[in-house]
DNA sequence: ACTTAGATTTCGCCG
DNA sequence: CGGCGAAGTCTAAGT
């Protein structure tokens, strides 16, 4: 990994075109042959940026990256004006990044304990297949009616109008015909619980902790 | 800004949790606060970080990263095994980056020149509000008819179900019962284009630069 | 403060 | 390879 901290003028062109006029920023190139700019605020996001594959072409005063993008190319032109600090080291091989609290992992604890939703409910099948996709769990209730349960780590919205659609499908089966729905998400937006509600769906928020340690119904459900 | 390359655990715990094991690692510390630890792959994103406004704890071996989100605190703890570089440098503020070729800039093309995307259409309005959300474009079209046209960088099936909620609406009035649609973007996927054909909108593949130059219609448009 | 929509979204999976 | 969906999406703008 070589840094660089310069007084530089950054042009893109590729999907978009951008440029950046003259100013000091930290120039970053990785083994694998990213490249970032970033400047001293605007955490996270570079002011620009190239991802692997690229060609870097050092020249004297202009470094220039390119990248195959389809039938185009993109291009990155960094124009150094004045080097300020300059730093390489090896990092070598990174080990990996473990994530805990995504919505598989939500899926999962759900899947092991239905009945945290709903006193009762059993679990059918996961990724229950339908033609506008897989419902998360297809589960029966305690009377064995159907109910399909849409998990979601933000329950927004949109994820209303997924089960929705879920639904219309599976109730054109006279079988299902009166399957009811559920959005679980560890956070239900305050729209997505209204929409739910005015379409008889139900909602829960589901703490991802409580819920591996749970072994009775605790959660918060709201049945429209 | 402050760069440091170590070898270092990161944990991160807030909207959800994440173990970085030991490894060497560049750590960025931004004037404004934002907090980036990166690896020597795997470009553009950062393998943690936090964006301000953060509350940074320097201790000797560990540095705490704190953010008030909500009712919650997320956390980034870094623990230093073994500091490899350092460099701390003045960057001042960046000059603003100007970006030209985003889907706002198409829709200000094609508002100042409908017809190239069918000849004799005129703007009537940019933004004409509907319940489900402004539509881009309303125009008409040589014979006086009604068209509502939706403008993306990228058209996916996502932007024709949009332009489909926008003219299913629209058509209640009816004055409007006989608008057409058009989906106009940079580039138009392949089952963006079938799904607009089987619903009798019609398409476009609108180049940016093209439309600043032109004066007459040379898109590809398809009509369903 | 909350919601919406765009992004060079990126990223990973699966066909 | 393209399509689909998740992401600590992030970010900016509107309300």
């Amino acid at each position: 990994m070589r840094l660089v901290v310069a007084r530089c003028e950054v042009t893109y062109t590729g999907r978009l075109t951008a440029y950046l006029p003259e100013a000091i920023r930290l120039l970053v190139f990785k083994a694998d042959g990213s490249v970032l700019v970033h400047a001293d605020s605007g955490g996270y996001k570079p002011l620009n940026w190239m991802t692997p594959p690229t060609v870097i072409e050092d020249g004297e005063d202009v470094i220039v990256v390119r990248k195959r993008a389809g039938r185009t190319e993109d291009r990155l032109e960094i124009r150094i004006a004045e080097l300020l600090a300059e730093l390489e080291h090896e990092l070598g091989e990174d080990a990996g990044l473990e994530k805990d609290g995504v919505e598989r992992h939500l899926q999962e604890a759900l899947a092991e304990q239905p009945h945290v939703l709903e006193d009762g409910l059993r679990l059918v099948r996961r990724e229950w297949p339908t033609d506008v996709g897989p419902v998360d769990l297809m589960c029966r209730d305690a009377d064995d009616g159907w109910v399909a349960v849409e998990i979601k780590r933000v329950g927004t919205i949109e994820a209303v109008e997924q089960l929705s659609r879920y639904l219309e499908v599976l109730r054109r089966d006279p079988a299902l015909a009166e399957c009811r729905g559920i959005l679980a998400a560890s956070e239900v937006k305050p729209q997505a619980r209204t929409l739910c509600e005015a379409r008889g769906l139900a909602w829960a928020e589901a703490d991802l902790a409580l819920i591996r340690g749970a072994r009775e119904p605790e959660l918060t459900l709201f049945e429209a």
